[in-house]
DNA sequence: CTCAGTGCAAACCGTTTGCAAACGT
DNA sequence: ACGTTTGCAAACGGTTTGCACTGAG
C-alpha cells in the first residue's frame, strides 16, 4: 500500500510538471487506473466508478485527454467495440506493451515483448521514418477459448 | 486496364461467393478502391466521390461494412483523427500490410514487411494464443517532414 | 416474382463545448 | 485574488436504423 502511494506520487509529479493542478477528481481517476492495472477502461466505465463522487462526464473526458497528453495514459482502440479505452503508462518502462485481443471472449492480454526494436531500426533505415511510437494488436483466439465453443464473453 | 478488369472480377466473385448481390453501387465503390490503392478512404470521402451518382450515405456505410465482413476491405483507425478508414485487401497476399503514420503531415506509408511472423510464432507458443490477424501502426516523422518545421499537412 | 438492397430522414451515442460557479495554488 | 477546473446541459458528428420503394437474380 505504501508502494502504491509512492507510485501515485510519481504520477502526480508529472501532472505538476505540466503546470496542471492536482484536483480530487484527477487523483481519484488516477487511483482507479493504479488499482486496476490490467484493465482498459472506457470513459463511461470510469464515470460509473465515480458515481459516489459527483464528478461530471465532461470532467472525465477532459481528464483522460489531459492524462494522455502528458503521458500518463495511452489511448487504445480495440476493433471489438471501437470505443476509446485508456491504459496506464508505466513511467519506468520506455516501451509501451502490446495487446492480444481474443475474438471470442474479448479478453485483452498484455505482452511486454520488445521484438519490435529490430523492426523499428529497419524502418528508420529503409524508410527514413523516425519512429516515436508503435501500437501492435494481435487478434485471435485465447487459450481458454480454444477448446470451447465460440460463445459470447 | 484489362488487368484492372480481371482484378475487379476477383472481388465480384468474392461478393457472389457470400451470396450478396452485385449492384451498381457496390461495383462503383469497389472501383474507387481499385483505382486508388494507396489511399485509405473514410466513408465520407467515398460518399463525396459518389456525388455524381445518387448513392445514399447509408448505402456507403452498409457497403463498407459488408466488404469488411467478407474480406474485401479492412477497417483501419489511425490515431490522428480516429475516423474509420478502409483499405483494400490484396486477395493474393496472405498478410495484411502495416502502416507508418506521420505525426506531422498525416501521410500514411504502407509497408509489406513480414517480420511479424516470428513474433506470431512466439506468441502462439508462449501464450497459447492463436493469432488470426494483426495490426501494426508506427507513429513518427516521415522523411519529408524530418528537416522541415512542424506544420499542418 | 421475391427478397436483398437502396434512399431518405430521423435516431443514436460517444464525445465536445459554452458558460457560470467552485476550487487549487 | 487569479487563472484553472468543474458541472450542467446542449450541441456535435460519425454511424446506425426504420421503412417504403426499387431492382438484381
Amino acid at each position: 500500500m505504501d508502494f502504491a502511494k509512492i507510485e501515485l506520487r510519481q504520477y502526480l509529479a508529472k501532472i505538476k510538471a505540466n503546470r496542471a493542478k492536482i484536483t480530487p477528481q484527477r487523483v481519484e481517476i488516477l487511483n482507479i487506473f493504479l488499482n486496476n492495472k490490467n484493465d482498459h477502461f472506457t470513459a463511461e466505465e470510469i464515470l460509473v466508478k465515480l458515481t459516489s463522487s459527483k464528478t461530471g462526464q465532461a470532467t472525465v473526458y477532459r481528464t483522460l485527454e489531459l492524462f494522455c497528453s502528458i503521458g500518463i495514459l495511452k489511448k487504445v482502440i480495440f476493433k471489438n467495440d471501437e470505443i476509446s479505452r485508456y491504459d496506464l503508462v508505466d513511467l519506468n518502462n520506455r516501451h509501451f506493451h502490446h495487446h492480444l485481443v481474443c475474438s471470442n471472449c474479448g479478453k485483452v492480454i498484455e505482452i511486454q515483448d520488445d521484438l519490435l526494436e529490430i523492426l523499428e531500426e529497419k524502418i528508420e533505415k529503409e524508410y527514413q521514418f523516425k519512429v516515436s511510437n508503435h501500437e501492435l494488436i494481435f487478434n485471435g483466439i485465447c487459450s481458454e477459448c480454444k477448446g470451447s465453443d465460440i460463445n459470447e464473453p
